[in-house]
DNA sequence: CACTGGCACTCGAGGGATCCGAGTGCTAAA
DNA sequence: TTTAGCACTCGGATCCCTCGAGTGCCAGTG
């Protein structure tokens, strides 16, 4: 691929980002010093055009940027761009006084849409690749109880279990102590495992309570893992134009399903940390236009969930590629601790 | 204020919310049966117009009705539709499924949704009027344990803190044993007066962990009362027209602010359960043009938390008040289990 | 006194017709 | 390979006109 023409393409998704206009040789001749006519980027863009990266809306038009044309910006143009030292101070000003794991997760998912002025996506920490720090058992009721779990990331899931058998203060502190020596420590995904021998060890008399427990306890760590998702900054989506809001209500009704958001979020790429995926690279109805930012985060460099924005096809990409992974990295030190 | 008058006031707003667009003379004339000529109506129309109720956008076009205008009718001629047996259905259906207090808010907050084809707005039920039902203190590090607060509406509430002290299994038991002894059963209100005498009576090893816990037990009964609210049907503000999906910008921004959110649902009105705030009513900045219905809704009659619906100040309101109402009290039904 | 029919008037929406200019592709020359 | 020039296209803006729904007012009627 010649050097010139990736240059043009270059000019051309950045003045259309700019201005929202499609752009003519003309312009990019003015606008950009090339050093040659506008005459010869006419042939470039011709040659772009037949080769699928950018189109004409029509005749007497300029030039827009198609999806691949996006693609080949993102892969081989672009440089992410690092945040200025006022925007990192934000960062951190925003999520060291955070309280508690919710606070976090609000907080950043109002610093990401501030900063990218577009749709911010937070998923809680999975479950997946945490470990249980404490199982608690409260009794509420002759013959119900609340199971309680903490995982080390500070996440608590709660669940409350129909016990077959009355429940008394002795099974409960029976239980609770061989459930925590079985399960503290350990991953979530091998609690299966390690507490295959509990229903054995426990006493006849509190055996149905301990498998009714047991049930829900594996229930909450096997089906509900990534539940939770924040988003934010939903606002924003009116700022980019009629020809963009008019084909919001596709994009709200997507963001409404968990289960979309989830699959936008965890579609990750290759291995490279940052994800970023383009109109209809999205094969969820609705997105045509719009473009997801995706990289994962977590405590200790590893990934247990995934952060994210939403925005149109015609997005600064530089700028949010280097916020959404500024964000990512610093959330994850902040889990570290 | 004459009869008919009223009865033109009804027609139009129905009219006008069925079709949005301005009713002139004529139209009221040929489809209701008023036994009376359209030159009559005009000068009820008139009338109307004089006395603030209706207005027309501009000469040669029929009338609208305004804030006032929607008062009156809510106040004085709307009557509550009552919900039909297959959305009573659904709402069952619906909702006795929900397996968590997280889920039963989720699932109300879709129903609703998509019972009034507006955004809808439930809060969880505060912590004021609830009472606890246990304590759990967990260590997690050396100096720092976690406080779970179980309220008896099912909810939780977490915090994690940090101990001037080295934290003993031993303190945890006395310290978890006094605290539920002094405040289990009592109401949040009067926590903070339940637990006066705990740090006299701490051994005095324990006392700073004890009060440290205590200060974070107190913020959180009662700074975080209210916090959290579910959103839901974003998009349906993209299904009334342009003119209002134009608004929308700053309405979606007024529905991030969850201190707005909160002021929305909580502004009751009278003693009456269902509150309706139209237009300028709502002293939110970007809400001119909608509405709020809201009610009350909790455990056995008595009000915890709030749940309304936001759409355009042309709304259906027998309908929208009759789907707000159904909903609050089968939620309250569900929570007294 | 309330209602009605008639009438002149207003004014926004919709439908051409026209013009303008940015942008294009092509060709021939440097 | 690049450039200058040129004919051509076509969407958007502007103006103008018509159409019709809707209005207010007035004089007449039961």
């Amino acid at each position: 691929m010649d050097e010139r023409k990736l240059d043009v393409l270059r000019a051309i998704v950045e003045d259309y980002v700019a201005t929202r206009e499609p752009v003519g040789s003309k312009m990019l001749a003015e606008r950009h010093n090339f050093g040659v006519s506008s005459a010869t980027l006419r042939n470039d863009m011709a040659m772009l055009e037949e080769e699928g990266y950018i189109v004409a809306p029509h005749t007497s038009a300029g030039r827009v940027p198609t999806d691949k044309g996006y693609r080949l910006f993102v892969d081989r143009i672009a440089q992410i761009k690092p945040l200025s030292p006022a925007e990192r101070r934000a960062i951190h000003q925003f999520l060291d006084t955070a309280i508690d794991l919710d606070d976090v997760m609000q907080r950043t998912v109002r610093l990401l849409a501030q900063l990218t002025h577009q749709v911010a996506l937070v998923q809680y920490p999975t479950l997946t690749r945490s470990g249980v720090r404490h199982v608690e058992i409260v009794g509420l009721a002759p013959r119900r109880v609340l199971l309680v779990v903490i995982a080390d990331t500070g996440r608590v899931e709660q669940r409350t279990v129909e016990s077959p058998i009355e429940v008394t203060d002795e099974a409960l502190l029976d239980l609770r102590a061989r459930l925590n020596a079985a399960v503290v420590g350990k991953s979530f995904t091998s609690v299966s495992d390690a507490v295959d021998s509990v229903p054995a060890q426990t006493p006849a008399a509190f055996r149905p309570l301990a498998a009714s427990v047991l049930a829900t306890l594996l229930e909450t760590v096997v089906e509900r893992q990534e539940n939770r998702i924040v988003m934010g900054g939903t606002a924003n989506l009116t700022r980019f134009g009629e020809d963009y809001s008019l084909t919001m209500g596709p994009v709200l009704e997507a963001l409404e399903e968990h289960v979309v958001l989830l699959r936008l979020l965890q579609e990750v790429g290759s291995q490279d940390d940052l994800t970023v995926r383009i109109g209809s690279e999205n094969d969820v109805v609705g997105l045509s236009t719009s473009a997801v930012v995706t990289t994962g985060y977590g405590p200790h460099q590893q990934s247990v969930a995934h952060i994210g924005v939403l925005g149109p096809t015609r997005m600064d990409y530089p700028g949010t590629m280097g916020s959404v992974r500024a964000v990512a990295r610093y959330l994850g030190r902040i889990l570290s601790q």
